[in-house]
DNA sequence: TAAAATTAGTTGCTAAGACAACTAAATTTT
DNA sequence: AAAATTTAGTTGTCTTAGCAACTAATTTTA
């Protein structure tokens, strides 16, 4: 296969920032998902970001936990129903407003999650030690510009 | 709706780049799809990547297209699947290799790409008239820079 | 040349994102 | 208070991502 001629093609597309955006989210999740898999752990990168955010937060429903991940409402009562089968957490009716669901981790979940922060921690500094604090804060802003740019008014 | 509380951020999360990465990527992608939509086209913006690819090259395999767009032989395959069905390519076993498929548009596929082509780049444009020249580099580069630290051997 | 390994593509499975349509409960309107 | 609307969550459908396992065809190698 072939002659320079590929090149060109394949700058157009490497050149297209959102679609190397989407390319590292990609390899970013990848890579997350490898390690845990490597080190047999039976959970997937976006499962552990709703019990990352129960080790913080009590007795929060579900449409709290969407906003904060920014994931709607099928896709968090999906996720809850795969992480309540894993035994990471746990999910009541609310007395207050039984339209809620009162969602905790488990004494097993919590246990887990803290044992696996440094994990995390790693798999989240290993793509990022190659750029300054300057750059990841340009980084972070030039992402915020566009999402900024972007956001439609139902959501955000 | 509301006041400057967007920018309050919430800690943990929206600070992690990795998460805003995903995120951003996620709304780009949202943005060019309802665009799409309302313009009554029916296609994902990841066909679209490959009718795109397939407007300067001619006579491919599944392969190199997937290599093009750091796809999986599996969605590939089914990508090309549903672009047969809605008549956008057409497919036929090469007769060089009885493995391979060769993938070129119809003369359909051909004249809706070219008619798509001004919308793509105003889509594109979209969400970076924020972003000066230097800031969409130096974004570039820092993609690049988290991919190359994360690269896995098989794959880049 | 026969056996082994590689290659291109397909199918099955699971996870997640987006959308629409729905139930049930709570709140607002009239 | 009754009717209308909103809210929280669920289910269904489609699309893509990634993995494993598979078929069929081609190369390698023994």
């Amino acid at each position: 296969m072939a002659n320079g001629m590929q090149q060109d093609e394949r700058e157009i597309l490497q050149h297209n920032l959102y679609y190397q955006i989407e390319l590292t989210a990609r390899r970013v999740k990848l890579h997350g998902q490898q390690v845990l898999a490597s080190h047999g752990i039976d959970i997937t990168i976006d499962q552990w970001l709703i019990v990352r955010f129960l080790l913080d937060k009590k007795d929060v429903n579900q449409l709290t936990i969407g906003e904060e991940l920014y994931k709607d409402k099928p896709t968090i009562s999906r996720m809850i129903q795969k992480l309540e089968k894993k035994g990471w957490i746990i999910k009541r009716k609310s007395d207050v407003d039984a339209r809620e669901m009162v969602i905790n981790l488990t004494a097993d979940g919590r246990r887990w999650a803290k044992e696996m922060l440094p994990m995390i921690q790693q798999i989240r500094a290993d793509g990022l030690y190659a750029l300054t604090l300057e750059e990841k804060q340009q980084l972070s802003q030039a992402l915020g510009k566009i999402r900024k740019s972007l956001a439609t008014r139902s959501s955000e």
